[in-house]
DNA sequence: TTTGTTGCAAAACGTTTGCAGCCTC
DNA sequence: GAGGCTGCAAACGTTTTGCAACAAA
């Protein structure tokens, strides 16, 4: 199990040398936002970020969404839709996958792992296009609800 | 393989069992739009949906909203995020499931299908989360633009 | 007849943009 | 020192909402 700090520095280097290769600059606030990004391990919008940063320094939205839409497009981040309302980001380190299990009566969103689905998934790589990620989505019903379906038909 | 005027009435007989059992009404508008997005085989915005629509007759953009949101409810479309900008919808027949290679690239979207994979995920039904349908992402890079990075690099 | 639904316009929300000043390179 | 980046505020596109008129049950 690689540690979260291993991770963070992984993922600051990855951008850093991006950024290079872009010729941009490498700026605080761009390093900043990722680390934060990096520190946390749940969902988070791009408001809460914005707020969760100015804790500790001030940085405008618009930076806020600059750099998340970098971080977008060199593939540190992903960006979830899970229901019409909330747009969702979530960091994403290279080599790892995300699966998800959301209920569609209650919304609630559940991730797990799943290492014998992620391997026979990275075998359907090919010279036509090579996967780096993945991601699923799995739309169904949960415990809960569907004890609370059972019970309204008695 | 079903054919696609099957498929249209099953997803309006679908939806309209769906609104008897939320007690809401069976209006026109609601069942033209069902009509329409099973016609198409594409994804498609809110907007464009609204547009094509009204080719015909009058909808306002209100109620198409209105009615996405009952059929994200119950399943007969999907929301698709793949770039910052663009929302996408796209039907979702019942026992349908959406699989896609999206280049990180050039932002390029190609749909497929893989039976074995669908098996495989089927099995990940349990008694804490029943599986309806599910979506799975391919992050890569596509031939073309492998391509050009590798002329790119000489 | 009753009450939910529609259309319209305005509001809300997330995100982007233009510009002046600042800070990397 | 030059040009890219940031902050601010205004603009934008998508989606939601409030209200009066309408239509399904």
């Amino acid at each position: 199990m690689k540690n979260v700090n291993e991770e963070k520095s992984g993922a600051v280097e990855k951008f850093k040398e991006f950024l290079r290769q872009k010729k941009m600059r490498q700026t605080s606030e761009r390093v900043l936002i990722v680390e934060k990004i990096y520190s946390m391990n749940t969902f988070f919008s791009a408001q809460a970020l914005h707020e969760d940063i100015n804790k500790d320094i001030h940085v405008s939205l618009a930076t806020i969404y600059s750099t998340l839409n970098l971080l977008l497009e060199c593939n540190l981040i992903i960006r979830h839709n899970f229901n019409s309302q909330n747009i969702l980001y979530e960091k994403f380190p290279s080599g790892a996958n995300s699966y998800y299990r959301i209920c569609i009566k209650c919304n609630k969103v559940k991730a797990f792992t799943d290492k014998k689905l992620k391997k026979s998934i990275d075998l359907r790589n090919s010279t036509a296009f090579s996967i780096g990620n993945h991601t699923l989505y799995l739309y169904g019903i949960c415990k809960k609800c569907k004890e609370k379906m059972a019970k309204a038909k008695c």
